[in-house]
DNA sequence: CCTTATCTTGAACATACATTCAAGATAAGG
DNA sequence: CCTTATCTTGAATGTATGTTCAAGATAAGG
């Protein structure tokens, strides 16, 4: 006879940066504790273990990626500007803040990939979903004649998705942003030819 | 007076292959205990601890993946069609083996990025290397005249090891090898278009 | 306003971890 | 062959970790 009090989106979007910072592993239940301001007790009431927060954590992320994905695609621009916009948006992402910003999903199924199958299930099919929602745009610019190509929409957002892979990557080993973005136009290039 | 009785190379190989598998915080005293069939002291004599013994571990990566870049591309092939074989490899790694085989100098950089930064300068410094000596080749290939582009050596090596540390990434969420050496072409042909 | 179900609190727990160290073993030097 | 420096051994240590739990607090229902 009594509601939860804490904030869950709060507690969730504060555990996600934590595991994005720290990775899966050296993100302690103390500081966890610390950064949603709940106490060991609520954090198992509601999650179970860690393993539940992250989980959690990772389905936050998965929604406020594919609204950030939505609100650009669901734009008047062309798809193909709109991918171009993307792209910096990406690269933007990964020189803000003092330490780099990577993606939960790429970096987590990094991390634990041989140490937990069940949480790097849960993560691949995040990614292919992202994917497939890539692989969406590209057959839309295909059928809108925005551009041709000999690969299909599969192929092409398959290619795509290797280059955000690699530009993120890549930027934990060069935080210059105009490498960064010439990396950006040569993958998009390198796409619509 | 007297001799150290381990093989430095098997220890450090071993110790490899539990970071490259398990990740630098999840492999454990205990687990670089029973790979390299050490005893904690000798560990702690030989290498002072564990980040100790990452780093001397990493150095041997290093100079293993110099040996095989070495002995690929100093054959009588031309540079491109080393570098389109290089690229198999690099897939064939990708599949081998029951768990997915990484670069352990990016799955390193991108667990401890934020949590150390002295191992993250040495792996940068490495990946570095990495990245410049792909640009020694293209650059060869270049003043060969093995294909012509309006992209400077420098610039097609960064989008090079882009696309590697993409196809690396994109292995851990999809193991299909068609796709993979699908995107390994690609790569290539974006190169040398 | 009292009851009760449920949430909150934070101390306590067991375990796993990286690291140390003193005793025992062994190869090289004289 | 003895000495001594150095390596090996593995138990022990302290700390940090994920997790539990019982007591206290509080909102909803009657």
């Amino acid at each position: 006879m009594r509601t939860a009090e804490f904030d869950t989106e709060f507690v969730l979007r504060q555990a996600m940066h934590a595991f994005m910072q720290y990775g899966y592993a050296k993100t302690s239940m103390q500081k966890l504790k610390e950064v949603t301001h709940l106490h060991p007790g609520s954090i198992y009431a509601a999650y179970g273990n860690k393993k539940g927060l992250f989980l959690a954590a990772t389905e936050q992320y998965q929604k406020d990626r594919n609204q950030q994905f939505t609100d650009l695609f669901n734009d008047q621009q062309s798809i193909l500007s709109t991918l171009k916009h993307y792209l910096t948006v990406i690269v933007d992402e990964c020189i803000e803040g003092e330490v780099a910003k990577v993606c939960l999903l790429t970096k987590s199924i990094s991390e634990v990939e041989g140490n937990d199958p069940q949480i790097c299930t849960v993560l691949r099919g995040n990614l292919n979903a992202y994917e497939h929602a890539l692989a969406e745009q590209l057959q839309k610019a295909l059928d809108n004649h925005e551009f041709v190509s000999s690969k299909s929409a599969q192929q092409l957002a398959r290619f795509l998705v290797m280059g955000i892979y690699g530009i993120r990557t890549y930027a934990l080993t060069n935080q210059d942003p105009k490498s960064l973005q010439q990396l950006a136009d040569d993958l998009f290039a390198a796409l619509v030819n």
